[in-house]
DNA sequence: ATTCTCACA
DNA sequence: TGTGAGGA
């Protein structure tokens, strides 16, 4: 497929989807045209991607664990140098944090909206 | 109609 | 990450 249909499947923008290459987190081939051709597994990859972005994760450190985290949910500790388990420990830490915020102000939010419904 | 690259108030 | 130019 192109870069138009990808973009509708996942969401993301054309724009965005030529960034993901160019950082090396998504690979397209090239049609004679020049135009560039995903494969359907480029749709999972991308959704992949998002929710790792969403997550917090800047695109370097998903470059580097995106192919731990392939289909079949299995673990290559081939390429586990300390320098990444470091790095992950760092990015697992963050992730911790943030989710400890959210937590913090869903439960604030929670807790007005339920003292506002009170008296109504 | 679609996509491509490059550049940027 | 959006927008627009200039091409194919």
């Amino acid at each position: 497929m192109r870069i138009g249909e990808l973009s509708e499947r996942t969401g993301a923008s054309r724009r965005l989807l030529r960034y993901y290459e160019e950082q090396g987190l998504i690979a397209a081939g090239r049609c004679a045209n020049g135009y560039r051709a995903y494969d359907e597994a480029t749709v999972d990859r991308v959704t992949q991607i998002r929710g790792l972005l969403d997550a917090g994760l800047p695109t370097r450190i998903i470059k580097q664990i995106l192919p731990c985290l392939s289909r079949p949910r299995t673990i290559h500790f081939e390429d586990a140098t300390p320098e990444m388990i470091a790095t992950l420990e760092g990015e697992l830490a963050g992730m911790s944090a943030r989710i400890a915020c959210l937590t913090r102000n869903r439960d604030a939010i929670a807790e007005y909206l339920a003292a506002v419904r009170v008296d109504r």
